[in-house]
DNA sequence: GCCAACGTTGGC
DNA sequence: GCCAACGTTGGC
């Protein structure tokens, strides 16, 4: 059994926010165009891995709550659709060019962790999230820092 | 709304 | 392969 790996995804909460991902229960994370973070999903993320889930774009942006990987990459289903805002016509049926993966709701913090806040965090120091420039919209998060982000927000870090 | 920090595209 | 132009992200 691989050892559990822990991640950071950004979502806008005015297009999709934690409590959507409440009532929802699992959702797939359509819409990533960006290289660095598809290749995370196609090739990192495993069955039952934990995700921070950050609220970017929100005032103030922060960490709201744990998810987990439900499901491993596949093929993004809104590339091959001409309709869709994500569609890529450059990206083949039998030769996908994005892929994404399936996570399931686990908690709500009882506070976001603002990311002001988590940059006044001595242990936080180092953290992908946090560095400057840092865009990415699916980041690899260590195992300390997930136990650290769950002790701050007041929630057990099991999954 | 501004703009820094990227990432992508396309001409050469 | 270089790099200017352009587009996007996302904090402020």
């Amino acid at each position: 059994m691989a050892k559990r790996q822990y991640w950071l995804m950004k979502s806008e909460p005015d297009v999709y926010s934690i409590d959507d991902l409440e009532r929802d229960g699992s959702t797939y994370w359509d819409g990533v165009r960006n290289y660095q973070a598809r290749n995370l999903m196609r090739d990192k993320m495993r069955l039952g891995d934990g995700v921070l889930y950050y609220h970017s774009n929100a005032t103030p942006p922060g960490i709201v709550g744990l998810a987990k990987v439900s499901k491993e990459s596949y093929p993004d289903p809104t590339q091959f659709d001409p309709k869709n805002k994500y569609y890529d016509p450059k990206s083949k049926e039998d030769d996908p060019r994005w892929y994404l993966v399936d996570i399931e709701y686990h908690a709500t913090f009882p506070e976001m962790l603002s990311l002001g806040f988590l940059r006044e965090q001595e242990s936080l120091e180092g953290m992908a999230l946090l560095r400057k420039g840092q865009r990415l919209s699916v980041q690899p998060v260590s195992a300390s820092e997930w136990r650290t982000v769950c002790k701050l927000a007041g929630v057990s870090s099991k999954l």
